[in-house]
DNA sequence: GCAGTTGCTGGAAACGCTTCCTGGGCGGAG
DNA sequence: CTCCGCCCAGGAAGCGTTTCCAGCAACTGC
C-alpha cells in the first residue's frame, strides 16, 4: 500500500513506481506483465519481485486507451427484469468472463429513444462490441446509432441490419406452428393470439397463426392483438378482458411473450377461468409458472442460456476475426399441457 | 494518422482534430464542451459549429483517465437470473442512468471466490463505486479484495463491513415474525423452514423464527435446514422431499428466498399435496407465481425496486460526498394468502 | 577479425483528454 | 499615463499504459 513509505492514493501503485522499484525501465515491466517473449528470466523476476512487494495491479483504464480497445462488451437491453434476457445476460456473463471481457449493462425499459442514446453511449466509452435488443427495430435515431459504429453488432432476434452486424434469431415459428395445430387439432377454430407490437418475434408468432390456417384451407377465424410493448404485463391483462368480454370470445388464447402470458394468467385466474376446459391457453417461454400452474401450461419454449452463449461465442468470434459474420436461428419447442383441452362443443 | 479529412478509424474524430477545424487550441475546446466558465460567446459558437460538422464524441475513456473518475459503478451480484436481482439492477440502472453512471456488471453464479476476483476486476477497471452482494459473508480472499478498495460500497443485505461501506439491509425478521406468528396461531407447531447457508437473510429468518417459539413458551419443535444456496432450485426441492418423508413431516414449510421456494413447489406440487390443507406453505418474495399458484400462496414481500433504488441512491450521495456513510433498512411485510390454513388435528 | 544476426533493454512518443499556468489585450482607477 | 486586475486563449504537462525504435552485448559463421 505504501511505496518507501509515501504513496499519493492509497493503493494504487503505478507501472512507474514498479519500475522504479525494480530498477528497470517502464518498458520492461510493461514487457514482462503482457508476456512479451523478449524478456530474460532475472528480468522477469526481479519485475515480478517489485510487483508483488508493491501489490501493483495494472489500470485497465490506461491499458485501454492505449491499446485501443477495452475488453468490454456493451450489453444495451430492452428489460432486464424480464427474466427471458436476466437468463441471457447471466449466459453472456459467464462466457464473457472466461474470455476476458466485461458486460456495461444498460436498460432501456422498453422505450426506444434510450436504445438510441445507448448505443451512442457504448461508443463513447469504446466498448469493442454490442449485443443488442431494441424495442423498436425502425427507430431512425437508433439505425443511425448504429449506423455509425466500426465494432461488431450482436442482433437478438430482431431484423435490424445496419454496420458490422450478426444475429441471433429464434424461430418462433416452428414451435408456434406446433402450437397453432395443437389447438387446431382439439377443434379450436376462434383463436386469439395476444401480441406486442411489430417487430420479429411477433411478426414470426402472427405468421405461424396464419400459416397453420391457410395450410388447412380454414377461414380466417382466428383474431390478433397487436400493439403494447412485449414486455408489458398489463397490456396482457388489458387485452385478456378484452378477449373475454367480447360476445363470442375465443376458444383458445395464445400469448406471446412470458409477460404477457403473466398478465393474460391473472385475468384468467381471477376470473375462476379453467384452462383447458372453458378456454385453452398456450404461452412462450418456459418460465416456472407455466409449471406449476394449475393446470400446467402449455408453452412455446426456447433455450434463454442458449441464446446468451450463442451471442457471446459469436461476439467473441467477431472480435478476433473482424471478417466474421454470421446469422444463427435457435429452435423453439411446443411443449404441450393440460392448460389445453378439446374446443367446447367439438 | 489523419490528413486533413481523412482519419484511420472512420467516425473517430479526437479533440485535436476539432480545435485544428475551429482554429483554436485544444484547452478551449475542452473548455467549451464542459462548459468552463471561462469562454466567450464567439469561441462557444466556433466549436461547436466544428463539432458539429466532424460529428465529433469525446472519448470517455481518455476522460476518464485523465480526471480520475470513470462514472461508472460496478455491480458484483451473486445471480442475475434470480428475479430479485434483477429487478435491483434494472432499478438502479434507471437512477444510475439519470444521474449520467453506467454500469458494470458481473455475476458470481453464487461462487464466493469469483466475488473476490470481480471486486479485484472493478477496482481494476476504476470504477467508482461497487454495489455488492456476496454470496459468503466471511470469504477471506473478498474481505482482503474489498479491503484493498478507497471507493465507497453499497452492501446488500449482508454483514459486511470493510472499508467506506454503507448499507441496504431489509428487515426479514419483521415480516418472518407475522409469518410464523400467523402459522402458530393457525395451531402449527411443527414447523419447518428451509433456508440457504448462514449469512444475514438467513440468520435474520432463522432469528425471527426462534423468536416466535421463545416469546409464547413454546418447545422448540421446529426445524431448520440450512446449508444450500439461497438460489439453488434443486436444494429446495431435495429439502422438501427430505422434509415430506419424514416419520413425522412438519404441517407448515417456509422456504427463504424465492428460487428456494420454487424448488419446494415442484416437489409440493409434483406429489399432488394441497396446500393449506395437509401441509402449510409461506414463500418469500412475491413472485408471479405465489398470487396465481393454487392455492395462492402467503409470503413475506419486499420491495425490490426500492432496493435498488435506495442502494443508487446512497451510493450517489457517497461519490457526491467522501464522508457521507449511512445505513438503511427496508421494511418486509407478510401476505397471508390460503396457502396456509389451520393445522391438522387441531 | 568482422559483418550479420540474435536477445535483451531503455528511451520516448503516443493514446485523447483536462487543467494549470502564463500571458496578451483591455478597461477602469489613481 | 501607468498600473492593476479581469477576461479569455494558448501551451504544455500530465493521467498510466503500450510499443516502436535504437542500441548494446554476445554470439555465429566465414
Amino acid at each position: 500500500m505504501t511505496v518507501d513509505g509515501f504513496s499519493s492514493q492509497p493503493g494504487r501503485v503505478n507501472m512507474r513506481e514498479v519500475a522504479e522499484r525494480a530498477g528497470v525501465a517502464m518498458s520492461s515491466v510493461s514487457r514482462v506483465l503482457s508476456d512479451h517473449p523478449d524478456v530474460s528470466k532475472d528480468m522477469r523476476k526481479r519485475v515480478m519481485a517489485a510487483v508483488e512487494e508493491l501489490g501493483y495491479e495494472p489500470n485497465l483504464l490506461a491499458q485501454s486507451l492505449r491499446r485501443q480497445q477495452t475488453r468490454t462488451v456493451g450489453f444495451a437491453i430492452g428489460d432486464i427484469s424480464n427474466p427471458l434476457f436476466a437468463d441471457i445476460v447471466a449466459a453472456a456473463e459467464t462466457r464473457f468472463r472466461e474470455a476476458g471481457y466485461s458486460l456495461l449493462l444498460t436498460n432501456s425499459e422498453g422505450r426506444s429513444e434510450l436504445d438510441a442514446a445507448h448505443i451512442g453511449l457504448l461508443a463513447q466509452r469504446r466498448v469493442d462490441g454490442i449485443i443488442l435488443s431494441v424495442s423498436d427495430e425502425h427507430n431512425p435515431a437508433m439505425l443511425h446509432a448504429l449506423g455509425r459504429l466500426d465494432i461488431p453488432v450482436v442482433v437478438l432476434d430482431r431484423n435490424v441490419d445496419v454496420g458490422r452486424s450478426l444475429h441471433v434469431y429464434t424461430d418462433h415459428q416452428a414451435g408456434m406452428r406446433n402450437a397453432v395445430n395443437h389447438l387446431l387439432d382439439l377443434g379450436h377454430r376462434r383463436i386469439a393470439m395476444i401480441n406486442g407490437q411489430p417487430m420479429r418475434p411477433v411478426n414470426e408468432r402472427r405468421a405461424a397463426l396464419e400459416a397453420c390456417y391457410a395450410d388447412r384451407g380454414l377461414e380466417r377465424t382466428y383474431q390478433i392483438l397487436e400493439g403494447g410493448a412485449l414486455s408489458d404485463v398489463d397490456y396482457g391483462s388489458r387485452a385478456t378482458s378484452q378477449l373475454l368480454s367480447r360476445p363470442d370470445p375465443p376458444t383458445a388464447i395464445i400469448a406471446g411473450g412470458n409477460q404477457l402470458m403473466l398478465g393474460a394468467l391473472r385475468v384468467l385466474h381471477a376470473r375462476g377461468i379453467r384452462l383447458g376446459k372453458q378456454v385453452s391457453f398456450v404461452g412462450c417461454d418456459d418460465i416456472p409458472i407455466s409449471e406449476l400452474y394449475d393446470p400446467p401450461i402449455s408453452v412455446v419454449r426456447r433455450d434463454n442460456l442458449a441464446i446468451g452463449r450463442c451471442a457471446a461465442e459469436m461476439m467473441l468470434d467477431a472480435l478476433r476475426d473482424p471478417e466474421y459474420r454470421a446469422d444463427m436461428v435457435l429452435p423453439t419447442e411446443f411443449v404441450g399441457r393440460p392448460s389445453c383441452g378439446r374446443a367446447p362443443g367439438s
